[in-house]
DNA sequence: CAACAACCCTGAACATTGTTCAATACAAAT
DNA sequence: ATTTGTATTGAACAATGTTCAGGGTTGTTG
């Protein structure tokens, strides 16, 4: 008795949170098989009874940083004033901290390769595709007469840019910049980035719709 | 005779291009002393007297690429007219180009992470830092009446940002943008950025500059 | 030229790790 | 109770960075 599955899927779970754990707390080089398995109580082996490979359970653990990650945005999205604007500054500074927050969880979401002629699956491109929709929507209430296409490509522009000032700006301790300094930048790029894309402006604008 | 040490030096420089080479086809996860040994005619263990360690090789390494992308963009810098927001514009396009035709090494630079306790040398700080020179001096023409710390700043977040676009935008195969759509992306968003920046602009001016 | 010291190189050995697998223990079914 | 299929174990394997004692080479000195 004592249903196996229900302890598999039990130990499934203790396995992803260990990894969880041991990443926030070690970076993810300092993930290995055998601290799991004396973590969650097995013999190494079995860790690949519940997982196909350490691929996927830094997959797993990624999948739960990105549902993290999804609820701060949501939580900024609706956390002030409903102007397009003003949300996407809150949304940028969500991401913002909670990569100062989840510094490791959230590098090992970008430092993971996975192996060559291996390939992400579905489940997981999911989960990044997911984190667009959140600028997608003010972009829409700024800019209606662009069609979705072009609106897409401009939330993925504008997020990238925004995650690679929080990238090279939470880098390396010795020319970083202190945080409240960070989100002062990106609060700054992002409502000029806005502004320059609403722009009626000056000499050339000429690339950037077409 | 046959001058030891200037073979030492030309085995040292072997080392760092085979290493390029091997990074440059098999990405940073490719490199492997007993490869680099037997690519330059020599036992493994002597790879140890011509580095440190690997850290050290992949800081050679990259030393070099910055060397080429320094060029990359001080060549973009003066091809075209000098007008501070062209200029800019050509150096993000040169920024994306270089990483797009050096993608391993360009990787391997943001990829490698020193093993904790362990500093990054003084000389490959350095290297780093040269590349935000290029676009200060645009800002420098563009926001006369700012300090140098807040160009400083200006520089690296800009910077920052187009590193994101190429980032993101070169990441994975399967949503990745075309280049020539991530090229059009990049001109048109730090055309924004810097109107925006310069905008005497509507409402919400406020936070950008203080 | 000979003897010697300093240094370099070799290749075997070590430590760490992800992964596999034959043997064992266990659970459920007949 | 016996059988059967599955889960678990822990030893073994392979890959890889790094170290090291021993042998060889180089350059210097008498």
């Amino acid at each position: 008795m004592s249903k196996p599955l229900q302890r598999r899927e039990k130990l499934r779970a203790d396995l992803i949170l260990a990894a969880e754990r041991i990443i926030a707390e070690r970076g993810l080089s300092g993930l290995k098989t055998r601290d799991l398995a004396r973590e969650i109580g097995c013999a190494n082996g079995a860790v690949y009874n519940l997982v196909a490979d350490m691929d996927e359970l830094i997959l797993r653990v990624g999948s739960r940083t990105l549902r993290r990650l999804d609820e701060a945005l949501s939580a900024a999205e609706s956390a002030g004033a409903p102007l397009p604007q003003e949300t996407l500054v809150r949304i940028a500074l969500a991401y913002c901290d909670f990569a100062a927050e989840n510094l490791q969880l959230w590098r090992a979401l970008f430092e993971h390769r996975m192996e060559a002629d291996k390939v992400v699956p579905d489940w997981s491109v999911d989960d990044q595709m997911r984190l667009f929709r959140h600028i997608y929507q003010p972009l829409v209430s700024l800019f209606p007469k662009r069609g979705p296409e072009e609106l897409e490509i401009t939330a993925r522009s504008l997020f990238s840019a925004v995650h690679g000032m929080v990238a090279l700006g939470l880098e390396q301790k010795l020319v970083a910049v202190p945080l409240p300094a960070l989100r002062k930048e990106i609060a700054g790029l992002v409502r000029a980035m806005i502004d320059g894309l609403i722009a009626p402006a000056g000499q050339n604008r000429a690339a950037a719709g077409s």
